[in-house]
DNA sequence: TGGGACTTGTTAAATGATTAACAGCGCAAA
DNA sequence: TTTGCGCTGTTAATCATTTAACAAGTCCCA
C-alpha cells in the first residue's frame, strides 16, 4: 500500500480513538456526518480518507465500527508492535509515560533515560530510568525504535545525536528548539513556545 | 496589517527564540541561509517569511538581529500582554507552569484550575490552583484570555464548555479528543497519541 | 573599472490539502 | 412500480503552502 498523506494519518489515529468509544457503547455502524462531528471536520473528509484506505461503508447505513477500527489497525499499527522511549523524565515526560502505560498494546513504553541521579534506578509507571549514556545499550536490547524527547533545551541537539547514533528510526521532539536529524528517521516537532504564541496571535487579530 | 498564513506564524515565534540566543551571543547580523539552517528549512522560506512581514535585509550583509526581533515582537505579541491559564494541573499541565513561568512578559500564566482537593489553594511555581467552579469569575478578575487545557478525556467537553463561557478567546487542547468552541474563539489541538501513532506509521512505511 | 560571486526580494510554478459537486445506489412511502 | 430522499464514492475545483527561478544590488579582487 502507498503511503497516505500526513493529515489522513492523522485523522485515521483520531477515527480510530472515536470509533472505540462508540464501540464500547455497542454501537455498530456510524454515518460519515456523525463521525465528522465527533471530530469536528467535514463528511466529505471523512470519505475521502475512508476511501484513501480502500474501505467501502454501507449506503445509507454507513461504515460498520468494528470493521473500520480493524482496517485503520492494519494500516496505523505494526504487526508485532513498537517499542518506544522517554528521553528526559522531568513533568513533561511523566506525563507521557503515565498517559500512554497500558493504553496500546502495540505500541509501549519501555524505557525513559534522564541524567538526574535521583531519577536514575527508580521506575515510573513501571517503566524503568537508565542513564542517557546506556541509551545505545538499552535500544538495542529492547528493540526501541522510536524516542520521545523532552530534555530541556540546552542538552536537545546532543542528546538528539546520541539517539540517532543508537538507531532510532522516529523521534518526537518536545524539547524548545528545533533539531536535525537524517533523511532515514522520521521527526515531528511539537513546540508548545509557539503553540502559544500562534495562539495569542490569533487571539489579537480576531 | 493584514492577517499571515498560519504557517509563517509558527515560524516567526521560532525564528525570533533563535534570534534571541544570536543576540544573546553578540552576533549582530545574519544570513536568511544561517537562520533557515538553525530551524532546519529552507533560506528561501526564511526570506518569504521575512518579506511578509515587511522587513527588509541589508544585500550581503543579512537581517540586522535586534531590529528582527523587534518587529517580531510588534507583530506577534499584544501591547499590555496576554494573560493565560492552566486547566487540569497534573503532570503535562504543572510542565507547562514551569516551562512559561517567568520567561515570556507578554505572555504569562496567572492562574491554574483543577478540581482535586489537594490541589486546590496550593500554588506552583508561584502560580495559584483554583477549583474549576471559579474559573468564571478569576478569568474576569485576572483578565484572562487564552487557556491551555490539560485535563482527561472525560470532563474535556465539559470543561471546554465552561472556559468558552467564562468568555475565553483561545483555547490550546491537550486533552486527547476534540473539543468544539464557537467560530470566534481560536483553537489549537496538540494530540499527543495522534503525534505518536503517526510517528509509528512513517516509522514502519520507511 | 570590469567581472564574478554572493545575497536579498519577488514573481511564478508546483505541490499538498480541503472543499464542492455530483453520479449512483437503496430504501421508504405513495 | 415510481418518486424522492439520504448517504456513499469519486472527480474536479479551490485554496494554502512550499519551492523554483531569477532580477537587481553590493562587494571584492584582478
Amino acid at each position: 500500500m502507498k503511503m497516505l498523506p500526513e493529515k489522513t494519518v492523522e485523522r485515521l489515529s483520531q477515527y480510530r480513538r472515536a470509533l472505540m468509544l462508540c464501540s464500547a457503547k455497542e454501537k455498530q455502524h456510524i454515518y460519515s456526518h456523525e463521525l465528522a462531528n465527533l471530530l469536528h471536520i467535514t463528511p466529505v473528509q471523512v470519505r475521502r480518507d475512508i476511501m484513501l484506505i480502500g474501505y467501502s461503508g454501507t449506503l445509507r447505513k454507513g461504515y460498520a465500527v468494528d470493521e473500520l477500527i480493524d482496517l485503520i489497525g492494519k494500516i496505523l499499527d505494526s504487526e508485532e508492535g513498537l517499542n518506544v522511549c522517554v528521553v528526559g523524565i522531568g513533568n513533561l515526560g511523566r506525563a507521557l509515560v503515565k498517559y500512554f502505560k497500558g493504553k496500546r498494546t502495540r505500541l509501549s513504553i519501555v524505557a525513559a533515560f534522564d541524567n538526574n541521579p535521583e531519577k536514575i534506578g527508580n521506575e515510573y509507571k513501571k517503566v524503568p530510568c537508565y542513564p542517557v549514556d546506556q541509551l545505545s545499550k538499552i535500544v538495542k536490547e529492547e528493540d526501541i525504535s522510536i524516542a520521545i524527547l523532552t530534555v530541556p533545551r540546552q542538552v536537545a541537539a546532543q542528546v538528539a545525536g546520541t539517539i540517532v547514533d543508537a538507531g532510532i528510526k522516529g523521534i518526537i521532539n518536545y524539547a524548545p528548539i528545533s533539531i536535525n536529524v537524517p533523511d532515514d528517521v522520521y521527526l515531528g516537532e511539537y513546540d508548545m513556545t509557539t503553540s502559544l504564541e500562534k495562539a495569542a496571535y490569533f487571539v489579537k487579530m480576531s
